[in-house]
DNA sequence: TACCCATATGTTATATTATATCATAATATA
DNA sequence: TATATTATGATATAATATAACATATGGGTA
């Protein structure tokens, strides 16, 4: 199981195949991918780290694409319902998705420290947690799973 | 691995039982159940649901017990800082502990339905997502595990 | 008792996150 | 072209949460 977001990596080809995964799938599923979303896909792919709505907001207020909430929230709601990004829910905030091309539990590390966040996957039926739904009868529809903690580089660079 | 909330049980012994084991652990580490806290404790115990702050904010100012948003969040921190309640970041809601009495790491079924909410527990190490940490080389401070779907009931009564 | 300290509460104001609603525009389809 | 569908613009407001400062309460100690 790989997380991506805290090893180094050759980020802006991992933005550009993003891109374009992303423009394959709009494309095969009848998707618009607008000015806007684009963009705010774009701008979520710049880091590995969680964006607030507001954050991206005023990006797109720069930029001239728009200054009204409402604007924000409908491009996340379309690359969230999509799975081009996912929500953190732990930090009422948005990331861009590592791996749009297969529907998958997406699973979180949330750097206290830096704010980095890896995305990895999981299973619903797997772990603890779906061990306990099995055992109540629980039939699981999708999970949130959001670990805090210190990433690599920040346990390094602390004064422990 | 058992999840308290959706099976038929005697939920009044339930609640003063939680409220039993609260008030020792209060006792025992010096903390203060004052009339807000326990009744805040006392509203969340009343359904295996989870609550929304503004919600316990009307009961309380109903009974006079307070009517401004910081007396609710001031109890619920108080709660869930000291492990006798729980924030459900799904729901941006809150809900009563049902184990107060052991550390642990809770782990929510939130039937979509019915909003009944079933907590069990899981571990930081096991599972996809410890082991996901593990190869990241991230060490897991606490974490959001949420699953939502159909509770037992609710599956019986949909019209499937 | 009188004083002090720490903690809890009261109160006002405001920050942050998110959605409802209705009008208009762009796009796709018949 | 006409029509339906989907997306955007714009205004307003809902829902969730915290900052900041004043006041009160409870316990310990001189």
């Amino acid at each position: 199981m790989t997380a991506i977001g805290f090893e180094r990596h050759d980020h802006h080809s991992c933005i550009t195949s993003t891109v374009a995964a992303v423009e394959a799938q709009c494309q095969s599923k009848g998707l618009l991918l607008t000015a806007v979303r684009r963009r705010v896909l774009e701008i979520l792919l710049e880091k590995h780290c969680a964006l607030g709505a507001y954050d991206i907001l005023d990006r797109l207020r720069e930029e001239g694409l728009g200054s009204q909430p409402p604007v924000v929230y409908r491009a996340l709601e379309f690359l969230v319902s999509n799975g081009f990004a996912h929500k953190i829910e732990r930090l009422n905030a948005f990331i861009s998705c590592t791996i749009p091309n297969e529907p998958h539990v997406p699973a979180f590390l949330i750097c206290r420290d830096c704010n980095a966040v890896a995305e990895t996957h999981s299973e619903l039926s797997g772990g603890m947690l779906g061990c306990a739904a099995q055992d109540a009868g629980f039939i699981i529809e999708c999970a949130v799973l959001e670990a805090e903690g210190l990433c690599p580089n920040c346990q390094k660079s602390d004064t422990v």
